[in-house]
DNA sequence: TCAATTTGTCTCTTACAAAAGACACATGTA
DNA sequence: TACATGTGTCTTTTGTAAGAGACAAATTGA
């Protein structure tokens, strides 16, 4: 543990973690922070940083990853000594995309639609109570907007957050929004309020577009794919340069809406 | 549990399952199990068919699932009584295939084949010790050669399969095969002997061609794709119909045996 | 070369999760 | 109306899995 890998170790897992803190834990729960953790690492780690990554005993970590390497849910990496995914797992997030229309329908406009305009795009979830970037299709821009797919985002920081949460009363959007999440990458701090009224906002226009809130030079377009019921169950979005002309942005704007439109669930 | 369910039930687990049979079992195998009997059935099941499925105690099958709901590894389906794959499976599955070249690249190049070739082309690898359909493309011919990705075939019904085993102990094939496993679909049974020399022909020749043994009007043809240390890691295979001509067949296997060793690790 | 760490495997104890089963409430059907 | 079947949520009991700790072997590096 030389590196500098500690910093994450803690931070990480929601707040579920370590909520007593050397009591005992249920197996399954220890399996659950382990594979939340290698998705936030997003590399191969070794069985002891691993233990002390999800802050559980070495001997249980030892006979929990053997179960998940045995159930092929986790693989030994070539030499042996760490671990990460398997192929069980890959299989299993098949078996959800071929059991989701929406999703399967969902990456293939996403694909299209970068590939048409040019731009990143990307179709984005609520998901257990946080967004979430679904699927993202880079788009054949020189500079490389970066956009990792299950990448986590606070909601208050994107156009599609103030869609998703559309429709939400103010309680449930409270429950959602943590304080940390409203202060925005620059620095500056958003009021819970102004939230709410993007929010409600989005909710009438059927769109929303935000400038420079998770870095200064992208803006966010953003439209709702809506569910049975006018539910919100996802957005597609589009990330452009921040200077972009308003022609230009318009009709990107128009595409979007169009494409999500047709991702929804028709009546 | 008015259709035929029931009749999946057992088999399906490996032997691993109801080993002593009513005794108590770790909450983690109990769930590892909730979702292999998913993958099988491939739709959304009522909690208390899963219970039977399982043969776990419906208490027991009601707390764990709803641990794997809210962390997101299942999702309660549209009615609220069914539960299927979540989205964390789809993103982790994501992120597996991220870190492993050997999947990324091969996805890629059985799409290629079988838009080039035309015909249904697949991507194979040994999953915890079963042949495995990892990826297949469809290929563009009126009638439909079905092949789910994650179905798990016997191995010595697949020429893929002989080649995954080349470089094997006797043991080691013998131990991967069950009796069962030699009965081929058509009801003549596979001599183990006959097996393993196939397998050290397709060692020798590097590729593998097997008419009319998973179905009567198919053949199949594999090549090899390697790891490092020359370990046979996938095979890439195209499953054509069983009256192509010789010509046509040499010609797609000379193709294959091409892009299968584009993909295999240089050296 | 010899400490200092890390790794993988063990054993033993007890805190607690899995299981059994009872309950209230829906359905469907004779 | 009664009867069978399925669902979701409780309790209580007890068998055992999670955890602490010790160990040898491998790795580091001073």
């Amino acid at each position: 543990m030389q590196d500098g890998n500690d910093v994450i170790d803690q931070a990480v897992l929601g707040p579920a973690a370590d909520k007593a803190s050397g009591s005992r834990e249920k197996g399954l729960n220890r399996v659950l922070e382990i594979l939340e953790f290698l998705h936030v690492t997003q590399r191969a780690i070794g069985i002891g940083d691993l233990a002390k990554g999800v802050n559980a005993p070495r001997s249980t970590t030892y006979t929990l990853v053997r179960s998940l390497v045995d159930a092929g849910l986790l693989e030994m990496e070539g030499d042996g000594n760490r671990v990460y995914f398997g192929k069980k797992l890959y299989l299993y997030g098949m078996d959800y995309v071929r059991g989701n229309d929406l999703l399967r329908r969902g990456r293939q406009e996403v694909d299209n639609l970068s590939r048409e305009t040019g731009e990143t795009s990307e179709l984005c979830m609520l998901q257990s109570g946080r967004y979430t970037i679904v699927h993202s299709s880079p788009g054949t821009r020189p500079f490389r907007i970066s956009s990792a797919t299950g990448l986590q985002i606070p909601l208050p920081w994107t156009a599609s957050g103030r869609l998703l949460l559309a429709g939400l009363e103010r309680a449930a959007i409270q429950d959602m929004v943590s304080e940390s999440d409203l202060l925005l990458p620059d620095g500056r701090r958003l009021q819970l309020d102004d939230f709410i009224a993007d929010i409600a906002t989005a909710k009438t226009t059927g769109y929303c577009i935000t400038s420079g809130l998770v870095d200064a030079y992208t803006k966010c377009l953003a439209a709702p794919v809506f569910a049975a019921a006018g539910k919100v169950e996802a957005t597609m979005c589009l990330v452009v340069p921040i200077d972009t002309t308003a022609d230009k942005t318009d009709e990107l704007l128009t595409l979007l809406r169009q494409r999500a439109a047709r991702l929804s669930i028709a009546g």
